[in-house]
RNA sequence: UGGGGAGUGGCCAAGUGGUUAAGGCACCGGGUUUUGAUCCCGGCAUCCGUAGGUUCGACCCCUACCUCCCCAGCCA
């Protein structure tokens, strides 16, 4: 988990570098700070990378923090999931685990000293008139007929609020700074208002909760943070987080530095929308394999590197960037190709009868569980007169540069035999062939002839007698449309690709594949990447899953044949 | 037409006054190969949003302009 190579610091490591150089601090002290409102997605990961990373290259703490200021969302279910997830992403918090719930008597304290600063009133506009007094872009607002009652009248009001003997909407707590501010953000920002919510740690202690420009910093400054992370559309919020610090004169002041958020096509990834495909069936769940979620990758067999690997591919900075989907898919083949053991599937099985090998004879052969990798040694694969291969394996009129099965041709069966096809049969109402009849040559075991002579094609292939039948689920990008979210006019849920998914339900794999445990990951043989699915696959009936097809260059000789 | 940000190859991204302008992905060639995988070798920006300026010298400094993103929740 460390740097392999040198490289450069992203701006954010180095501002950290370079507060330890001059002694600003001796460690840094970093904190990943989610709404339990969601689960979190490959977006959460760049952030919790960035934060648990230097974390971890600095041997210091980064802070697991719930922002939990707004019960109507927040569930605890959630919190849960994040955990997980964090966790599972390698990163760890020691006892470094809070809640901005923990600190609402703080808050409410502070709150009350920004009162009697004058620094804070209780408002009683409307939702509707405060939006009118806020002004626009472009015009000034209007100051509220509130902001200058007396500090005992505020002190009154507020203790009131916070007893519950205002209605919801009824009046709020803001801070006076400036109505003429050309950023809204500072023109009297609401920082308390009452929710008469159940909050999922604090119960019906409250109803007042602290809004999160006013709690952020101060959670900040409580847990003695040093440099506090968050996404661009923070950056105007950035003048509120030292107002506030600088008007309670906080022991402690965080630097707030902002990145850009990470953007991946053909996906969509705000929260909204992903809770959008969930509760209206788009998927089957937040570990929908389709989705980016950490849960939905790690049940398609994502592995936790290849999502590190991957945020520290596509950098940190501030640009708004749009990182291809290839990025990712190119991290789990990288961290997948030297590990996962190999082994043989046909997802899609024609038979093919050899009719020189004897009726019953069951051999076996031997086959590397990694070509190079030794150390993962080998196994057995039964090897008998009737066989299954991949249909696209075989053409009746294949074209020069396929180099497979074809009436006449030889192929070598991967560990296996050379055979030459004789005929075939075709069921002329479907057009499918349904069974392909050859001879093999026997001096050819383990694929290779005494002859030495050079055949081309190699496929896998699987023993019709001791086949282990399985589902395989094949998955394609979510959408169809590189930015889902493009065009305003067109709800994203238009640009879903139909064909995200795709079930193979005969599909014949080798022995060992009936007892491969869940979410562990292998490499089908010219196929991809594999694994039995965590919530589905039983012993009754295997379902596999497909994490990234293996490159494919035959793909685009094919498409200029 | 207010304020805050950003502009380096198809996509990311280093670079912070003197470099042949890193690296990854993608793409294109070639080699090895019992996975058309992996691996290996080679190619891929005379140019850094545009136009001026400063300088012996600028992607890096200055000026103007252009384009894109964010902000008017009692959401985070």
């Amino acid at each position: 988990m460390e740097n392999k190579t040198e490289k450069p610091l992203d701006f954010i490591r180095q501002i950290v570098a370079d507060d330890l150089k001059t002694g600003k601090h001796l460690k840094p002290v970093t904190r990943f700070p989610p709404e339990p409102n969601g689960f979190l997605h490959i977006g959460h990961a760049k952030s919790i990378c960035l934060n648990f990373g230097i974390g971890v290259e600095n041997n210091a703490n980064c802070h697991m923090r719930f922002d939990d200021t707004n019960p109507s969302k927040e569930e605890q279910a959630y919190v849960d999931s994040i955990l997980t997830d964090v966790k599972w992403l390698g990163f760890g918090w020691g006892d470094n685990l809070f809640y901005a719930s923990d600190y609402f008597d703080q808050l409410y304290d502070y709150a009350i000293q920004l009162i009697n600063q004058g620094d804070a009133y209780v408002c009683d506009l409307t939702p509707d008139q405060i939006r009118e007094y806020r002004g626009t872009l472009t015009d000034p607002g209007k100051e509220s007929p509130n902001r200058n009652r007396s500090v005992g009248e505020n002190l009154d009001l507020f203790e009131r609020m916070k007893n519950g003997e205002f209605e919801e909407g009824a009046c709020c707590l803001r801070a006076k700074i400036d109505m003429n501010s050309p950023n809204l953000n500072m023109r009297d920002p609401v920082i308390y208002r009452i929710l008469k919510a159940h909050h999922h740690r604090t119960g019906d202690k409250w109803c007042i909760y602290p809004m999160y420009d006013y709690t952020h910093c101060i959670s900040d400054s409580i847990e003695g943070i040093t440099h506090s992370l968050c996404t661009l559309e923070f950056e105007d919020h950035r003048p509120l987080y030292d107002w506030v610090l600088d008007t309670l004169k906080t022991p402690c002041h965080p630097r707030q530095i902002e990145f850009a958020r990470l953007n991946l096509t053909y996906t969509v990834m705000s929260k909204r929308k992903l809770l959008q495909l969930v509760k209206e069936n788009y998927v089957e769940g937040w570990d929908d394999p389709r989705m980016l979620t950490i849960s939905g990758l790690r049940r398609r067999g994502y592995t936790p590197a290849s999502i590190r690997d991957f945020c520290a591919e596509i950098g940190i900075g501030k640009r708004e960037s749009w990182i291809d989907m290839g990025v990712l898919e190119n991290c789990v083949r990288n961290d997948l190709n030297p590990i996962a053991p190999r082994m043989m599937c046909v997802l899609d099985p024609v038979k093919v009868i050899i009719d020189n090998y004897p009726e019953d004879k069951v051999e076996e052969v031997t086959a590397k569980n990694h070509p190079q990798d030794p150390e993962q040694g080998t196994r057995t694969l039964p090897f008998s007169r009737e066989i299954y291969i991949e249909r696209e394996d075989f053409m009746e009129d294949p074209p020069k540069k396929f180099f497979r099965l074809g009436p006449g041709r030889e192929v070598r069966l991967r560990y296996g035999y050379y055979i030459t096809c004789d005929s075939y049969i075709k069921d002329e109402a479907t057009g499918q062939i349904t069974e392909i009849h050859c001879t093999y040559d026997p001096e050819s075991k383990g694929g290779s002839s005494p002859d030495g002579r050079k055949v081309k094609g190699t496929i896998h292939w699987v023993s019709a007698k001791h086949a282990t039948p399985m589902t395989v689920k094949l998955y394609d990008r979510l959408f169809s449309s590189e930015n889902p979210d493009a065009d305003k006019e067109v709800d994203f849920k238009e640009h879903l690709n139909p064909n995200s998914i795709l079930i193979l339900e005969n599909c014949m794999g080798e022995p060992a594949l009936a007892d491969l445990e869940p979410g562990k990951q292998v490499q089908f043989e010219r196929q991809g990447y594999f694994c039995p699915d965590s919530v589905e696959s039983t012993k009754d009936k295997l379902v596999y899953n497909r994490i990234v097809t293996l490159r494919d260059s035959w793909e685009k000789v094919k498409d200029n044949e």
